[in-house]
DNA sequence: TTGTAGGCGTTATCAG
DNA sequence: CTGATAACGCCTACAA
């Protein structure tokens, strides 16, 4: 739409530079080393140790510094050092809302300590993810994979090269951060229980605690039945509903949020009403799961924790010169779930 | 998916390598030169410019360079270059669901022509935004702002530096994305004219096309009556929920689908009938505008086209396909908007 | 504490 | 067409 034009409109003029040259971009270390009558060296060692140069020295050239306006190259940097103060995230469906936080999340603590991010998507394709991985490599001090669809192999093989932070996901001899189920499902169950249901429905997506779904049932005496869905969509989840109906369980617990609006809104369009007569539990709290009527009852998975998790796990790797690979057992990071109860769960109505 | 003979296979033979502080060492172009036998500055040539290299070299060339599972060092091209072959995208929020599919289609895209993408967010700030610009303009080619809260000053200053794109914002000087919204909007106004309303209200946001309203509005021999809304969330829409209900309209256009959604929530708590007693109408078509109970009609805007658009033009800036003459207005790419009919906007009911 | 010199991997400029 | 050689901006022993 319109944005109301600036006045001075007429001002604009310089078109970008042309990108042929480097040009006459910023000041480097020796044109402050002149102006602050040093040498370059002692310039680099100011403004990297603040501790190997005297007082003065170093004010001179913090001042110069100031005065050039002067930003380090990250790529000469980069080239005698290795270190890029770069990480990747690599996610598997950029517009998956499960991802957002995790990306907002990461991205605020790299920046926070003054990283760089950079976002590849793998489209849910393990081919892409491992290309994308290995394009990463070269310009990345480390990479943080959230839900990765390639195998724990591949994944083993490049933490050996970088550090790698899995999210979501466990695997052997890399460090993880993976939400701890149990709590908010054994909530979300023991809701359930005490709202009179006798069975309950497990849709599940890729493997993900089935046993802790049984685990939480057996101890509230419920039935538990598990279901498969094709995909971890809202169109999953509408597929998915002829079998719910079937199981005859009168609550669901889903694999993710998505699987749980689509089958919300089959199950609606199909004349049911939830939650008098199903109730429906979701995964994750995503954004917009309370966007549905009745806003959705979801386990919450702190998503921008896990970001955030793996972002300081990778940096701790990074600055602790953790050497990844052998002998230790790779530290996994569990953030806990809790029930978010919402509209979409609830008493059993007589008739149902 | 099975990799051609991967370097592991001879590489376990002799595992004992030392571990080079900065990782994993790949082979630089000297060692190809090596195996080739030929000058570096020839594997250089060959590796860049497809032209410049006899074609027996060539050939030589690339396959010992397969043989080492050779990759440039971005790093060390980027010294004596300056390109980097990276772009920068700033967005105001990344949870916000109007910015994934402007981030996947600036992400796809970039990838595609080998272009990496580094993401920055703004939290809404003009000043955090202005420094993750500043930040990136070390280590970018080039920048794409994604509705930007700085002021156009600040926006063309950057510009100067580096070739800029503007989504979703108009800046003289700077070439831009936005929606058109004009054919979205006239066919939102005309079909609540067709179903009986007479008066509509528009929630603004930040400034976004009253006039657009007004003329649609005229067109349809409709009462136009026009709203702010402090913020463009899902709270804002609930905060003007009254504003609405006293302005006495029968239908309500949005500035984006948070705020459509916030509204429509807080009118259902208060008993209203949507579309029943009034009709609502979104902008954006976001993800998750249709789970909502009925589900949101909307204005949508090509979000995707918007991302894949700028990174395009940026891209195409970059590679000087048309260098902008200093008198030359930047160009601004517009792309169309439609309605996208749902639920929440119908024919007002008798009672109403 | 500070200066000197060499190198990081590529590209670019000259010669040959 | 190809081979030397000098940048690019910064870091880091090694001296002074």
């Amino acid at each position: 739409m319109t944005e109301p034009k600036t006045p001075d409109a007429a001002a604009s003029a310089a078109p970008a530079k042309k990108p042929s040259r480097a040009g006459k971009s910023s000041a480097t270390i020796y044109d402050i080393a002149k102006v602050a009558g040093v040498n370059p060296s002692t310039v680099s060692r100011a403004l990297s140790k603040p501790g190997r140069v005297s007082a003065k020295t170093q004010k001179l050239i913090e001042d110069a510094a100031a005065e050039l306006n002067y930003q380090v190259n990250p790529f000469a940097r980069a080239l005698p050092t290795g270190r890029t103060n770069t990480f990747g995230l690599i996610v598997a469906d950029i517009t998956n809302p499960t991802f957002f936080d995790i990306i907002r999340g990461a991205e605020t603590t790299a920046t926070l300590r003054d990283y760089t991010l950079v976002l590849a998507e793998s489209a849910e394709s393990a081919d892409t993810e491992l290309t994308a991985a290995r394009r990463m490599m070269a310009t990345v001090d480390g990479l943080i994979l959230a839900s990765p669809r390639m195998d724990d192999d591949n994944i083993r093989a490049i933490a050996r090269d970088k550090p790698v932070v899995v999210i979501n996901r466990e695997v052997d001899g890399v460090p993880c951060v993976v939400p701890d189920v149990n709590k908010g499902i054994s909530e979300a169950v023991r809701s359930l229980a005490a709202n009179g249901h006798h069975k309950v429905a497990f849709v599940a997506g890729p493997p993900r605690s089935w046993e802790g779904v049984q685990a939480a049932c057996e101890w509230s005496r419920l039935e538990a039945v598990r279901l498969e869905s094709s995909k971890p969509t809202v169109d999953g989840g509408r597929q998915v509903a002829r079998d719910v109906r079937a199981s005859g369980a009168t609550a669901v617990l889903t694999y993710n949020d998505l699987l749980a609006i689509g089958l919300m809104q089959e199950l609606q369009a199909a004349g049911m009403v939830v939650p008098d007569q199903i109730s429906i539990v979701g995964f994750d709290d995503i954004f917009g799961a309370d966007f549905t009527t009745p806003p959705l009852t979801t386990v919450r998975s702190p998503l921008g924790e896990c970001g955030s998790g793996a972002t300081t796990l990778l940096l701790d790797l990074l600055h602790g010169d953790h050497l990844p690979g052998a002998g230790e057992p790779a530290a996994t990071l569990r953030v806990e779930t809790e029930l978010v109860l919402r509209g979409s769960s609830g008493r059993l109505l007589p008739g149902g």
